[in-house]
Order: structure tokens, then C-alpha cells, then sequence
DNA sequence: GTCTATAAAGCGATAGAC
DNA sequence: GTCTATCGCTTTATAGAC
């Protein structure tokens, strides 16, 4: 069996192993399985190995988040549109990922201390983006603390929703955070 | 040098270790240096070794939080007193252990499956604990949905304060939550 | 690009002296 | 209760065939 991959497809698939396990808690043997590729694969695509995999993952996921939540929320559409895309967005990219934010979870461990910079690269744009498109909403020198107030909400939904075992929790807070978001709106 | 331990500190210095490396994270030579034990001394407290430590961590942390947090603000005081008793404790808390919850932090990985049920415990109890407060105070419906925003929103403030490496997101954002259960009481 | 075999280091855990 | 030595296993990473 040969199943010839690119690098981005295993980037993809070496993430999933991450969501599960952790970073500490990811293996090179339970990535090989998770991702049913072999350690020749894998030192391939990824030469510095374990910290080279998570980087290409969180550059890959930081990516994603540039493309398809700060810059829409930057650009196209009323801000109450936008805002609620965000919301929309986000929703799914979590739900379908098992409610893991990897930053978040690198966040609130050692590997804050190894990958600090994109950890803080990913939060910083986040807050941004979402605070200009309140601000653009015309809501006034709230705009701050409900940028900040909102992607720590989404946060701490993430940690509740898998500690309780209740996606729900997360669907909730994120249609009460969408709402408020439209009281602050002109 | 041999300075005799009780279990009891050697449990606080092992939570320390956890907080620092994470449950994957803190191996026991890690552990070991951590906190002055020696590998004997350790394995005699918790035979059953890392997971025994871990559990003993949590039954530690959740006694603590039944004691001062979850206890006053069931019994004790005026509803909105009890409230603000609550944001200060939990406030003090972590502010004097890095940041991390123990219980949020085991949630986003996979401790969770070794965990689930003190993780879930623990939160549940909260949340339910400051229902019935907000509720006493005279918030009507909505103490449900405010109580378990609030644990979430202490829970995101931890994730962000770690990520961007600002205690004062974590104050501001504990600030705002008290504000806002008064303005839900009478 | 993928495989298998293997090296070197670190892991959790145990045994026995004190 | 604490120490040191050690076992067996898993870890990350590398080498070389294909």
C-alpha cells in the first residue's frame, strides 16, 4: 500500500491528531495511525519534526482564520452581516473540529511557551478584525471590551461545551454573544 | 537531607507541576524536581502513581472550591454580597496560580476522558451554585443563562489572559461580569 | 514519497537499603 | 518517609532499501 500524499493533506490530517491527543499527548506512533502514515512520511513533510508539524498546523489553521473570518469581517457587507458571518463561521469550523481551538488549547499549556508568538498573533487579529467591525457598526467605546468579551466567550463556550459533554453550550453562548452584538449596532 | 512531607503538601506542590507542564507534560522527573520529592517519597503517597497524583490534584482543588466558592454562595449573606465574594475568591485564585484551571485545562485535552467526571462535576456544580444565587437575588429566567456565561466567560478570560500574556484582561473581564450580575439582581 | 529496522534517550514504575 | 539503582517499555529521530 502507497498512497502517494501532499504535504497540505497531511497537515490536515496531522491537526486531527492534535485535536485529539494534545501536543504532549500526540505521539509519533498515534499520529502514524491517526493519519495512516508512516514516520518515513512524516520526517518528510516535516523534517524538524514534532514542533515542525504542530507550526505547519497552526500556520495552516491561522490561515484559514485569516481568509475566512478577519478579512471578511474587514471587508465585504454591512457590519451586523459581517459580524453574524463571523459567528456563523466560527460555529462551523468548531463544531466540525470537536470543539477544539488548537491556540486555545496550546494557550493554557507549556506549549504556550514554544509557540507564544503565533498564539498571540491569532488572538491579537481576532480582537482586531471583530473590533473595527463593531466599531464600523457604530458601536462606540464599548466596541473594545465587546471585541475582547466575545472571542473569550467563544473561548470559554469551547472549554464548557467538552467539560459538560453539551454541544449545546456552545450553540447557546454563541446565539446570545450573536445577539449582543446586534444591540451594540447602531 | 530528608525533610518529611505530609501527603497534603505534597499534593499542593504536584498541583503546582500540573499547572506548569500540563497532565501529558509534567513527567515524574519533571514532577520530581518541581516539588523535592523524591520518586520514592512520591510513590509512596500515590501508589498508584501519575494518575493517582492527578486525582488526588483534583479532589484537592474541588474540595477548595466547594469550601469557598460554591458553600457562600449558596448560604451566607445577601445574594449580590455572595456574588461579589465569589468573582473576588475565584479572582485571588487564579491570579496566585498562573492562570490555569486545572479542570478547564484537563477539558481541552485528553485528559478528559481519564477525568470526565470530576471535570464535569466540578462545573456543574458551579454553574448550579450561582444559579441559585442569581436567582435568590431576584434574576428571573435569565440567571440560568447568565450563570453558566459566567463560569464560561471566567473560564474564555483564563484562555486569553494566558494567550496574550495580559493579567489585566483577565481583571477588566471579571470587572465587567460583576457589573453585570448586579445589574440582573432586584 | 514511503517503508522497515534500529539507535539513543526518556518514560512510568518497582525493589530494596536505610 | 526517603533514597538510589534498575527494569521494561515507549519515545523521538535516523538510516537505508525500494
Amino acid at each position: 500500500m502507497r498512497t502517494v500524499t501532499e504535504r497540505s493533506d497531511a497537515v490536515l490530517a496531522v491537526a486531527t491528531a492534535f485535536r485529539r491527543f494534545g501536543y504532549e499527548g500526540a505521539s509519533i506512533s498515534a499520529i502514524t495511525e491517526q493519519t495512516g502514515l508512516g514516520k518515513g512520511s512524516l520526517y518528510n513533510f516535516f523534517p524538524g519534526g514534532k514542533e515542525d508539524m504542530a507550526t505547519a498546523v497552526l500556520d495552516e489553521v491561522g490561515a484559514w482564520f485569516q481568509a475566512e473570518v478577519y478579512e471578511p469581517l474587514l471587508h465585504e457587507g454591512t457590519a451586523s452581516a459581517r459580524i453574524t458571518a463571523m459567528f456563523d463561521a466560527v460555529e462551523a469550523y468548531f463544531t466540525s473540529r470537536q470543539l477544539v481551538c488548537l491556540f486555545g488549547a496550546f494557550a493554557l499549556g507549556q506549549e504556550r511557551t514554544r509557540f507564544g508568538e503565533p498564539i498571540q498573533q491569532y488572538f491579537a487579529a481576532w480582537i482586531d478584525a471583530l473590533r473595527t467591525a463593531l466599531h464600523d457598526g457604530g458601536a462606540g467605546r464599548e466596541a473594545d471590551d465587546a471585541a475582547t468579551d466575545m472571542v473569550s466567550g467563544i473561548q470559554g463556550a469551547l472549554v464548557l461545551a467538552r467539560a459538560l459533554d453539551d454541544i449545546s453550550l456552545f450553540h447557546g453562548a454563541l446565539d446570545r454573544m450573536r445577539a449582543r452584538a446586534l444591540t451594540l449596532l447602531d
